[in-house]
DNA sequence: CGGGATCCAGTAGGATACTG
DNA sequence: CAGTATCCTACTGGATCCCG
């Protein structure tokens, strides 16, 4: 993989954002984390990630899917049961968000404080 | 400091979505990667972003401002100048986001790929 | 020059209800 | 169980005019 190193905006920057846009959508990384440890079931998802309805569960899913980060699974029976899973592709990504995501725990605490500090600045 | 490192779902999430949606938005990114080599003033950054609108741009810096990862510097004069910089915490941010970065920019052809064949398969 | 205020279109996302 | 279809609201982002 001979892939140039360096971001400078012309290449890099749309697609960057264009992809940082999925990631960052409000579901995405709460279900890549949920399929994280295994695969679960479609109702598992929701159950686990908490909040989201089945419409953006769905949205969420195919949208991964649709970019290979995740594999869906169907087994014939009764009841049906489709599984979803993280690819190799996906898993890169989550190891990738979860460098980002220590990042915020580890500032949240300052980021508050500045939100703060701003909003009261100026009543 | 003592912050947890590891993010199970329950404390992070909801911070790392928080954080990534703003930054994962149209422009943060591309703002942030202007600023990265020098402070910039408003329409020095506005040309370097091209496609901004200057109310996206301000609201963006604003944003950004409020976290406090850019300083706003007004010097007073005739024509009034306002230079916008990275603080520390936006570079460290622009840091981490640079991994993300080279990550997009290194699987985007596989990802083109996945959504072509997923989107024919289903024409 | 560096914005603020306003108006407007498009889309993300929530709440059901219905289906195989 | 695992979705699809529909409707509706809120926010994002663009364009334009104005102001110090």
């Amino acid at each position: 993989m001979d892939v140039p190193v360096s971001v400078d905006a012309s290449a890099g920057c749309r697609w960057v954002s264009e992809i940082l846009n999925q990631v960052g959508d409000k579901w995405t990384i709460q279900v890549v984390v949920a399929l994280r440890d295994r695969p679960r079931r479609f109702n598992d998802i929701k159950r686990h990630v908490a909040g989201i309805s089945q419409q953006m569960l769905t949205r969420t899913l195919k949208a991964l899917e649709r970019d290979g980060m995740v594999a869906r699974t169907v087994r014939s029976s009764t009841p049906p049961q489709v599984e979803y899973a993280l690819t190799e592709l996906g898993l890169s990504l989550s190891g990738t968000v979860r460098q980002l995501a220590e990042w915020a725990v580890a500032h949240r605490t300052i980021i508050r404080e500045n939100r703060q500090r701003y909003d009261t600045s100026r009543t």
